[in-house]
RNA sequence: GCCUGGGUAGCUUAGCGGUAAAGCGCGUCCUUGGUAAGGACGAGAGCCCGGGUUCAAAUCCCGGCUCAGGCUCCA
C-alpha cells in the first residue's frame, strides 16, 4: 500500500498494522480497534519502528512517525505503573497540603513504586505518617484528574517560584507549544501523563522512606529531598509487598554475617575491608575448592602475585592512566608503588617471562587473587562493595582461533558453578563500544565467536549493543538475590589490548611470531559479592557442603557426654565439621540454639542411642528420625557432602 | 565524594540535661533433662572520637570517624 504523507504505520502487538492519520492520537487508534478498547485506554505504549525502548504515554499522545502501540487498560502491566505515578501526585498534593512551601521537582514511577523529588521543605521518616494520612484522604476523595493543556509561556508564569519546573520546561518542553498538566481537586502539576482517572483508582499507597537526590542526578547540582513510595491496587498487593521486603531484610547479609559470627567490618580497621571469622572463612574455603577442583579439571596452572607492584606495571597495563583513581598508591624510598587493582597484569607479566610455542597454547593461569580498589566511600556497603576483595581470577593465553573452544569451556564451568546453587541468571553478550582497540576484523571475529558459542546453547542471551570493555567484548552472567537485586559475578571477556601492551607473542605454526588473544574469566566473579549473595539467597542455611559447622551433636543429659563425644568423633574423622552440645541446657534449648546458629543436621543421643548403638537426626527444617543408624547416616552425609546438594534430604530417605 | 538519618554491654534496643536500663547471649550454681526458651545468682558499658555550652552532657551545639538509605560509579 502506497501510503500518503499524511499516514503513518502503527503496529499492533498481535503483528497487525493499521495505517491513521498522522498525529492521530493513542486514543484515536484505540477508538478505531474497537469503542470498548477506546474507553478503556488508560495509556499507551509505543516504540519507534526499530528502535528498543518502548516508552509509556497519555492516551492523548500524539503519534507523529511510524510506531509499534500496545494500549493500555486496567488489565495490563503497565497499568501499574500508571497508577503509581498518579500515586505520586497524590503525595505531591498531600505534601503541599501540609507543607505549601515545598517545591516540586519530579516524580516518576519506578519498577517498585515512585518518588518525587521535592525541595524547600524539611521532612525526615517521622513525618511520613502524617503525609500518608494526609494522602489516604485524597484517595477516599476520589479526585479526578483531568489533563488540560497550556501554552508554555502561561506554564513558565505558573512557576515562577519554582526553578526545577521552569527548567523543566525551557529544556525537556522546549519545543512544545503546549504542555500539559494534570489537574485533581484544586491541586495540579505538570506532567506529561499517563494517569488513571481519579485518586481512587489508587487503591493501596505506602510511603517507604526519605532519601536525598541530586537535581536531575548530577553532583554538581544542588540536592533534593526524595520520597520513596509505593502503591497497589489493592490493599492486599500492598500487604504482599511489605512482607516481601521485610523478608528481604530479614535476609540481609550483615544481619545474618553478624549472627553467624562469618565476617566483621570494623571502624578501627577500617572501611570496606572485611575481616572473615572462622566461619566464614570456612564458608569461603569450601568455594574455593570448588573452584580449584573445576580449575584443576580444566587445565588450569595455579599462580601467585604479590599485592603490591611498582606503578611500572600499570603504566604498561594501562591501569594507572585509566583507573589511577581508584587505586591505592604510595611512595616508598622515591619509588611508587600500588596495591594492585587487578591480577591481569601480573599473569601477562607471567607469560611473558617465558618464549612460547603454539604447541603450549592456551595457557591458563588461575589466582585466588586479593585486589584493591579505592571505590568512592557512599558506596561501601556490607560485602556487596568493599575496598579489598578477591576474585577467583582466571587469565587464559589463546590462539585466536581457539577463543571459542577456550569460551565454551568457561561457560560449562560458569554454568556448573551457578547451577550447583540453584541460581537463576541472565547471559548477556556484550559487544564492542565506540572507544575501543583492535582491528575490525579481530573484533568481528571475536563478536562472532562469542555469538556462535551463545547460539549453540539451548538459553537465550541479550546482546547489549556497545557495552563490551575497551578491549574486547564480553558474556556476562548476572544473577539475582532475595533483594530483587541484579548483579553481575561470572563473566568472560577477550582482550587484545593487554597482549598488545605487553608485546606478548607465541611462535606459531608457519614459525612466525603471534599475538596471543587473552581471556579474562572469573567464576564468582568476586569472593566477597558471591559470598553476601549465597548468604542471602540461602537465608543462612548453607548446603551441607558449605555450612561453617554441618552437625551438632547433642547429648540429653551429662551422662550422655561420653557417648556423644564417640558419635562426634567418628563424624569429625570422616572429616565432617562437628561440635557438642555440652553444657547444662535443657534438650529444647540445645535444639533452638542449633536452629539458631543454622546447623543442618543435628544428632541427639541419650541413653537409649548409647545401648543401641543409634543416634536421633533432626534437621533444620525441623524434621526428624529416630533410631538411626550412625553408619546410614554417614553415608548419607558423605554423598550429600559430594554431591553438594542444596538442602539437608536425609530425613527425606 | 555529595545529601538525609543513625552510632548506648558480645547482640537487639530503652533512656534524650541530674547515680546508665532491659531482653538475648555469656559465667557459676541448682536442676539430670528426650527434640524451638526450667530456675537462681553473677560478670559485663571509655554511652563512636575530639572540642564547646552548662553547677551538671549519653542527652544540647560544632568538627571528625563510621554505619544505613539515596544520588553518581562498579566485582
Amino acid at each position: 500500500m502506497s501510503r500518503s504523507e499524511r499516514q503513518v504505520a502503527v503496529r499492533l502487538p498481535d503483528g497487525s498494522k493499521l495505517s491513521v492519520e498522522q498525529g492521530s492520537t493513542v486514543e484515536d487508534v484505540a477508538y478505531s480497534i474497537g469503542p470498548g478498547l477506546g474507553e478503556d485506554t488508560v495509556a499507551g505504549r509505543v516504540r519507534p519502528i526499530g528502535g528498543d525502548d518502548w516508552e509509556l504515554v497519555a492516551p492523548e499522545h500524539a503519534i507523529r512517525s511510524d510506531v509499534a502501540l500496545e494500549i493500555v487498560t486496567e488489565d495490563s502491566d503497565e497499568y501499574l505503573r500508571v497508577l503509581r505515578h498518579t500515586a505520586a501526585h497524590v503525595f505531591a498534593q498531600a505534601l503541599q497540603r501540609l507543607h505549601p512551601e515545598a517545591k516540586l521537582a519530579i516524580g516518576p514511577p519506578t519498577d517498585d513504586g515512585f518518588y518525587y523529588d521535592v525541595a524547600g521543605v524539611d521532612i525526615d521518616e517521622d513525618d511520613l505518617e502524617e503525609i500518608e494520612t494526609e494522602m489516604e484522604a485524597v484517595v477516599e476523595a476520589d479526585y479526578p484528574l483531568e489533563r488540560v493543556e497550556r501554552p508554555h509561556e502561561a506554564a513558565v508564569s505558573r512557576y515562577d517560584d519554582n526553578r526545577y519546573k521552569r527548567a523543566i520546561l525551557s529544556e525537556e518542553a522546549a519545543d512544545e507549544d503546549c504542555v500539559s498538566f494534570y489537574v485533581q481537586d484544586d491541586w495540579e502539576d505538570l506532567c506529561r501523563g499517563p494517569h488513571v482517572d481519579s485518586t481512587g483508582e489508587v487503591g493501596a499507597v505506602k510511603l517507604l522512606n526519605v532519601s536525598s537526590a541530586y537535581w536531575r542526578g548530577d553532583e554538581d547540582n544542588e540536592s533534593l529531598t526524595r520520597v520513596y513510595g509505593t502503591a497497589f491496587r489493592s490493599e492486599e498487593e500492598l500487604e504482599a509487598f511489605l512482607e516481601r521486603r521485610r523478608k528481604a531484610k530479614e535476609r540481609d547479609h550483615r544481619k545474618t554475617g553478624q549472627e553467624m559470627d562469618l565476617f566483621s567490618i570494623q571502624e578501627t580497621t577500617g572501611p570496606g575491608l572485611p575481616l572473615y571469622h572462622p566461619n566464614g572463612k570456612t564458608v569461603l574455603n569450601e568455594l574455593r575448592a570448588f573452584v580449584d577442583d573445576l580449575n584443576d579439571e580444566s587445565g588450569y596452572d595455579v599462580v601467585e602475585t604479590p599485592h603490591v607492584f611498582r606503578t611500572e606495571l600499570w603504566k604498561k597495563s594501562g591501569h594507572y592512566d585509566n583507573y589511577e583513581d581508584d587505586m591505592f598508591l604510595f611512595e616508598v624510598d622515591d619509588q611508587e608503588f600500588g596495591l594492585k587493582p587487578m591480577n591481569c597484569p601480573g599473569h601477562a607479566s607471567i607469560f611473558d617471562d617465558g618464549a612460547w610455542s603454539y604447541r603450549d597454547l592456551p595457557v591458563r593461569y588461575a589466582e585466588h587473587g586479593k585486589v584493591y580498589r579505592r571505590e568512592q566511600r557512599g558506596e561501601l556497603s556490607g560485602l556487596s562493595r568493599t575496598w579489598a576483595f578477591t576474585i577467583d581470577d582466571g587469565h587464559l593465553f589463546v590462539p585466536p582461533e581457539e577463543i571459542d573452544d577456550e569460551v565454551e569451556a568457561i561457560m560449562d564451568m560458569i554454568e556448573d558453578v551457578l547451577s550447583t546453587f540453584e541460581l537463576e541468571y541472565e547471559v548477556a553478550l556484550a559487544t564492542r563500544p565506540e572507544k575501543s582497540v583492535g582491528s575490525d576484523e579481530i573484533w568481528e571475529r571475536a563478536e562472532s565467536q562469542l555469538r556462535s558459542v551463545l547460539d549453540d546453547r539451548d538459553r537465550s542471551y541479550e546482546v547489549e549493543t556497545g557495552d563490551g570493555a575497551f578491549y574486547g567484548p564480553k558474556i556476562d552472567f548476572a544473577f539475582e538475590d532475595a533483594l530483587g537485586r541484579d548483579w553481575d559475578g561470572p563473566t568472560v571477556q577477550l582482550d587484545f589490548n593487554m597482549p598488545e601492551r605487553f608485546d606478548l607473542s607465541y611462535v606459531g605454526e608457519d614459525n612466525e611470531e603471534h599475538r596471543p588473544v587473552m581471556v579474562h574469566r572469573a567464576l564468582y566473579g568476586s569472593y566477597e559479592r558471591f559470598f553476601m549473595m549465597l548468604i542471602e539467597h540461602f537465608a543462612g542455611d548453607f548446603p551441607l557442603w558449605l555450612a561453617p559447622e554441618q552437625v551438632r551433636v547433642i547429648p540429653v543429659a551429662e551422662h550422655s557426654f561420653d557417648y556423644a563425644d564417640e558419635v562426634a568423633d567418628r563424624l569429625d574423622g570422616e572429616g565432617f565439621r562437628v561440635a557438642v552440645a555440652d553444657g547444662d541446657r535443657t534438650v529444647g534449648r540445645k535444639v533452638r540454639a542449633g536452629h539458631d546458629d543454622h546447623v543442618p543436621y543435628m544428632v541427639v543421643v541419650g541413653e537409649d542411642e548409647r545401648e543401641a548403638g543409634t543416634v536421633s537426626v533432626r534437621d533444620r527444617r525441623e524434621r526428624e528420625r529416630r533410631d538411626v543408624d550412625l553408619d546410614d547416616f554417614l553415608g548419607h552425609l558423605r554423598a550429600e557432602r559430594a554431591e553438594k546438594r542444596v538442602e539437608p534430604d536425609f530425613v527425606d530417605d
